[in-house]
DNA sequence: AACGACTTCAACCGCGCTGTA
DNA sequence: TTACAGCGCGGTTGAAGTCGT
């Protein structure tokens, strides 16, 4: 119901020919993108829309990169990747001519495979007692978009947001993630100090704009592109 | 050189959301 | 309000390329 048919027999699969790439370009030059549906009927292509869209948005449209992601590319999309988690069409949103899908496949084949190396390393300074004990932080799901707002950190992985201009307002709940995950730590005292009661505050209030500045954000959309 | 294992990434699939009649 | 069509997204697949033996 209401969804749309998968490319169906007798269409192309597969990859695209150049002369077929330079149909749908000349076309999308022509009458600009959008209506997918149509698109391979008025372009002449034995295509289905869905895959027309693809191939414009991923590999011919203007203004692509390709290949050779930037060290300073591949800091921001960890960071971005521990904040927002797969949402990989929001973390492209970051990386100008960089799309949703390249950022994806470069995650899952290089990444992925870093940022675990990354945390069993840190999981060893931890067991050698090397490090400080962490608490888990990560992100949140909030509709708050207030940029007076403060960031409380709790432990037991919880961050929560606090609208300050609406009074301490909580906005919404945080969202418990693995340890393996934080991309903040504090020290094991300050925890002990937190679950005596000696401390009735949460540990730590930044800024949003001290968060955003850190996780190297700060123009992100914060409201509901970001917190839907 | 040949072959299998492994890696990369373009492309597809199915689901959920949104707009519209 | 409901049904439907279209779009966009994240997950997955598989062909092609690369590496190791």
């Amino acid at each position: 119901m209401g969804r749309t048919p998968i490319c169906s027999q007798g269409l192309n699969r597969g990859a695209w020919s150049p002369e077929e790439d330079r149909i749908l370009t000349s076309y999308i030059e022509t009458h600009g993108a959008g209506k997918w549906s149509n698109v391979p009927k008025e372009a002449g292509l034995n295509r289905c829309g869905k895959s027309c869209r693809l191939r414009w948005l991923n590999y011919l449209r203007p203004g692509l990169k390709r290949g050779n992601i930037t060290q300073e590319e591949e800091d921001l999309i960890i960071r971005l990747h521990k904040l927002l988690g797969n949402r990989w069409s929001l973390i492209a949103g970051r990386l100008p001519g960089r799309t949703d899908n390249e950022i994806k496949n470069y995650w899952n084949t290089i990444l992925r495979k870093k940022v675990q190396q990354g945390t069993l390393a840190q999981a060893h300074e931890l067991e050698s007692g090397t490090a400080d004990q962490t608490g888990a932080v990560r992100t949140m799901a909030t509709r708050c978009s207030s940029s007076s707002m403060l960031i409380d950190l709790k432990v037991d992985g919880e961050i929560q947001l606090k609208d300050t201009a609406a009074g301490d307002q909580n906005c919404s709940g945080g969202e418990s993630v693995p340890s393996s995950d934080n991309p903040f730590s504090f020290s094991k005292d300050m925890v002990d100090g937190w679950m005596r009661g000696e401390e009735s505050q949460p540990f730590f209030s930044w800024e949003f704009s001290s968060f955003a500045s850190f996780m190297g954000t700060e123009d992100l959309p914060w409201s509901n592109d970001v917190f839907p």
